[in-house]
DNA sequence: GATAATGTTGATCTAGTTAGTCGGGAATAT
DNA sequence: ATATTCCCGACTAACTAGATCAACATTATC
């Protein structure tokens, strides 16, 4: 699981109007840029592709700028994702339901279906709300109750039993 | 999330080694390229791979072949994937633990983290035994019984409720 | 000990993606 | 008008993925 500049960038955007959009305030691409340190030129373009895939809506001159096109309690993570990434789990090319390994394999269909699911489980109960107000919903702040949760996972053969 | 060829193809190569283990049988390169129908030459990398890693052994001249280095049921998704694509997960180069984005988009953090977490109860659940032998943990396989999760999710704007 | 089957290594190649820049155009409030 | 802001397409440089190849090392059998 990479999360792509482009998909960092475009949530924090998203975070940021949702954060303004209690106001109903416009909030322009340089503020945005500025505030999370986003490279500005970079950042329209993910905006763009946000308005058009209907989250956003924009203004341009004076009063222009940017804000939310639906309450921020209505936008995932997932969606996001969806409009900059593309569907959230695909399998060297195709999606997991369409995957059909071959022989003993067969099984590894189930798994990448059963990740998607996982994957699905945090990023469709997050909203963009939730993030603005830093409260993640319960199901899925429980997942960080676990200390084990905030460390690195090292390569089997590192941490391991002592032998 | 997107599954890389290596990782699909590395999986495969290894549950087509746990399912010879049980006699202990050593299983040429050849022969799990042809079963899952993998580029041969592709294939001896990402076994050379996982040799170095010390998940399976090699033997060459007549005789040789590969077999895994350990029990298939200490071997999970999640050791392979580390092996062959990193990380698990990763926020745009840094760790999730270790990236702070700033001002009101702080808790993307801890989404990341739970993102992480959730991938981690799945992949490091489950072990090439299991894949093997056709049966996910319970824990993973519950993720199944949701009809949902076999469906393709579009984004937002398409399903939709009838407004 | 020759031989043939097998794994090992490293180089190379192509095509696509990612991250980012740039210039010019179009809308809009003052 | 004009300053401000978004809009769009082209462009580039670096990297990664996926795959192939040639040459070499090891080993069981004849």
């Amino acid at each position: 699981m990479r999360v792509s500049a482009s998909l960092d960038y475009a949530l924090r955007a998203m975070v940021e109007l949702a954060a303004a959009s209690p106001d109903g305030q416009h909030v322009k691409a340089d503020q945005i840029a500025a505030r999370q340190a986003i490279p500005t030129r970079f950042l329209a373009q993910l905006l763009a592709e946000l308005r058009r895939a209907d989250l956003v809506c924009s203004g341009r001159g004076y009063a222009g700028g940017y804000w939310l096109a639906v309450p921020a309690t209505d936008i995932t993570v997932a969606d996001i994702a969806r409009v900059i990434d593309g569907p959230l789990a695909d399998v060297h090319g195709t999606s997991p339901e369409l995957f059909g390994p071959p022989g003993v394999a067969a099984p590894t269909r189930e798994l990448w279906i059963a990740v998607r699911a996982a994957l699905r489980s945090v990023m469709e109960q997050v909203t963009i709300a939730d993030l603005a107000a830093g409260s993640l919903p319960p199901a899925v702040a429980a997942l960080l109750d676990d200390p084990d949760a905030w460390t690195r996972r090292g390569s089997r053969s590192e941490g391991g039993g002592a032998h």
